[in-house]
DNA sequence: TTGTAAGCGTTATCAA
DNA sequence: TTGATAACGCTTACAA
C-alpha cells in the first residue's frame, strides 16, 4: 500500500506538502497541488485512517458495538446507521459481542458475563479513538453500557440506557400496543385476549400498557385472565391458545410473529379459521407474517428508522461540541400497522 | 484511554519495558513484570491494535467485505467468521459495501459501479493493514475481487473468484439439486418440475445440473417444459405455477422458498392440497419454510458451516506462510436436506 | 535486566 | 509556498 511517503518521494516534495494537499490547506502553489493530486490519483492512494487518528483527536470513526449480530433486529438497525454514517463521510467499525451465541439467554441477567464482553469492548474502541459509541441492543431493558464520566458520546439503540446522560432510541412500545389494540375495538372486538412476551421484558410491560390504555379509553374492563405470558417462541402460542380462547375472546394480540405462529398452529389444528371465526394480531412484521394464511396484521418495527435516527443524533452530537454532562432523552420510533387478513370485523 | 508511556511512567520503566512484558519477551525480571501487570489489570490498559499494526507487519486483523449486510445469507456467515477469529485471537474490521441497498440488482452486472465501491474498500483494509481479506458475496458469481499479484490473502465467499489464485468457499449447488430431486425419485415421483431462479445464475444453473443428473441415473427423461424459470421472488412462484401444473407434474422443486410459498398460494387458491395432491419442495430452509403449512421440505444452505470454513482457511494462509502464486481450490460445502411434509409418496 | 532511539503513517507547529 | 521536526501509540534493534 503506498503511503504519504513514497508519494512525497515521486513528487518530489515533503511529506508536509503531501499532506497538506490532502487536507485542503490553502498554502500551497496551484502547480505542486496538481501534480501531486495527480499522483495520488493514479496510485490510488487512501490514508491510513488509524494512523490519523493516533495523530489527530478526531477520526470520524464511529464504534458500533451490537449484543449480536444474528438477530433478526440487529441487522438492518446497524445497516441504517452504517448508511447514514456513510453520506456524511463517518466510518464505522463493529464490535460483534455475540452474546446469544455465546450464552443464550442466561447473559443479560448476569452483569458479570456481561461486562466480561462489554468493556474490553469499549476499551478496543477507546483505544483505537473512536469519536463515538452507538450501543445496539437485542431487546430491549435498561442497560448499563457507558460509565457517567464517559469521555465521548454515546448513544443506546433498542435498549435503555440506566444513566440519564446518554440518549437512548427505541421502539414506541406502549403505542404499539395501543394502536393495534385501538384497531382491533375498531373492528368491533371488546373481548381481546394476549399472549405476551415474557413477563418481566420491558417489550412486554409496555405493550400491556398500551393495551390496558386503549381498553380504558373505550370504556372496556381489563380482565387478567386475557392476558397470558409466553417466552416469545412458536410453541408458547400453541400451548396458551386452549385456555385463552376458553375465555371467550373474539381477537388475540400476540406480542411477536413467531407466537401467533403458534397461536395459528393451535387454530388450524381445532378447525377455527383466522380471520373469520377468531381474529389474530402480531408483532414485528417478520417475513412469515405475510406469508403464512391469512395474512398477519401486525405492528411493523421499525429499525432502519431507529438506526437513522440514532446516526443522526451521534453525529450531532460530533458535530456540534458534545457537552458530557447534559441530560439526555429517550426516542421513540412509533411502529406501522400493517394489515392484512387475519383480522375480522365483529358483529 | 491510558497507553504505554502512561503506564510506564506509573510504573517508573521504559516504555520498553512495559512493550516488553505485554509482548510475553522472556528478558524482564519477574518483579518488574509483577508490577506492571498489576498496573495494566488495574488499569484496564488495551493495546491500540491499529498502532501496532502500522509498526508490525502482521496485525492480527482480518477485513471481511460483505456485498450488502441485510442480506440472509450474510450475516450467519459473517458472524460464524467472527466467531472463529476471536477463538483464534484475530480481530475482524467489516465493510458493508450495501451494494443492494444502493442498486437493487442493477449493479452485479455492472463493473463499472461495482468497482467504484469495491477498489475503495479494499484499499481502505489494506491501508490500514490487514492481514488478508474474506470477500463475502451476496450470491454466487464468478467474482473479479482481487487482482493476482494480490499482496496478501484472499478468499471469496459464496461466490467464485474469477482468478483460480483465491480460495472460494460456496454451497454444493449441484450436489443440493441432485439430492432433492434424489429425494422426490425416492418417494415415487418422476415428473418433477422446476421453478427454477433466475436463468444467468449460477445457482440456477448448478441445480438444474445436479436435477438433471439425478434424473439422468434414475432413467427418467429430461423434460425442458419441466422447468420453469422465476426471479427467486414470491409473485414468480405463484406465476409459473399453472402451466406447469399443466404439463402434470406430480412434484415440484422450488428453487427458494420464498417461490414455493408463491407456489403454495395459487395452489391453495385451486383447491389443491400440498403433500396430497402435488409435492412441492423449497430451498435455502428461512424461517418461512416451517411456518407455512404444511412445513416445507427443503435444503437448508449451512451458512455459519460456509463462513467457519472460509475464516480456518484464511488463518490457514495466515499462519503457514501464504505463497501467493498457488492455486487455490473451490471449497463446496454440502446442503442438508430438511424433511418436513410437503412431499407425499406417490404410489 | 533495562533503557535509548529509530521507525511505522500521519498531522501540526513553526521556521525558512 | 515549502519543509524540518516533533508528536501520536506502539515495536524492535541495540546499547548500557
Amino acid at each position: 500500500m503506498i503511503t504519504l511517503k513514497e508519494i512525497a518521494q515521486i513528487c518530489d516534495v515533503s511529506i508536509s506538502t503531501v499532506s497538506n494537499i490532502l487536507n485542503g490547506k490553502p498554502n500551497v502553489s496551484e502547480e505542486t497541488r496538481q501534480r501531486v493530486l495527480e499522483v495520488v490519483n493514479q496510485t490510488g492512494y487512501k490514508p491510513n485512517y488509524f494512523a490519523q487518528g493516533i495523530r489527530k483527536q478526531k477520526t470520524k470513526i464511529i464504534g458500533i458495538i451490537v449484543e449480536d449480530l444474528n438477530l433478526f433486529s440487529t441487522t438492518p438497525i446497524v445497516g441504517a446507521i452504517m448508511a447514514y454514517c456513510e453520506e456524511l463521510d463517518y466510518r464505522t467499525i463493529l464490535i460483534n459481542m455475540r452474546l446469544y451465541d455465546k450464552w443464550q439467554d442466561t447473559w443479560y441477567n448476569d452483569e458479570q458475563k456481561f461486562n466480561s464482553v462489554l468493556q474490553p469492548s469499549i476499551k478496543e474502541l477507546l483505544s483505537i479513538k473512536v469519536d463515538g459509541i452507538v450501543y445496539v441492543a437485542g431487546h430491549c431493558r435498561v442497560i448499563n453500557c457507558f460509565p457517567d464520566d464517559f469521555k465521548i458520546p454515546g448513544i443506546v439503540v433498542y435498549g435503555i440506557s440506566n444513566s440519564p446522560k446518554f440518549t437512548s432510541v427505541v421502539i414506541d412500545d406502549k403505542k404499539g400496543g395501543y394502536d393495534i389494540t385501538k384497531y382491533l375495538i375498531s373492528m368491533g372486538h371488546r373481548k381481546i385476549g394476549v399472549i405476551a412476551g415474557t413477563p418481566d421484558n420491558l417489550h412486554t410491560m409496555r405493550r400491556i400498557l398500551g393495551y390496558q390504555k386503549a381498553l380504558f379509553e373505550e370504556e372496556i374492563l381489563y380482565n387478567p385472565d386475557f392476558v397470558r405470558y409466553g417466552d416469545w417462541m412458536r410453541p408458547s402460542g400453541y400451548r396458551e391458545a386452549e385456555s385463552l380462547i376458553k375465555e371467550g375472546v373474539s381477537a388475540i394480540f400476540c406480542m411477536n410473529d413467531l407466537m401467533a405462529v403458534g397461536l395459528y398452529d393451535y387454530l388450524y389444528e381445532k378447525g377455527i379459521q383466522v380471520g373469520e371465526d377468531i381474529s389474530v394480531v402480531g408483532y414485528d412484521n417478520k417475513e412469515i407474517s405475510e406469508c403464512i394464511r391469512p395474512g398477519l396484521t401486525t405492528n411493523e418495527i421499525q429499525l432502519e428508522k431507529i438506526g437513522q435516527e440514532a446516526a443522526k443524533i451521534m453525529i450531532k452530537m460530533l458535530e456540534e461540541d458534545y457537552v458530557a454532562s447534559k441530560s439526555q432523552e429517550i426516542i421513540k420510533i412509533p411502529c406501522r400497522l400493517i394489515i392484512r387478513e387475519s383480522v375480522k370485523k365483529n358483529q
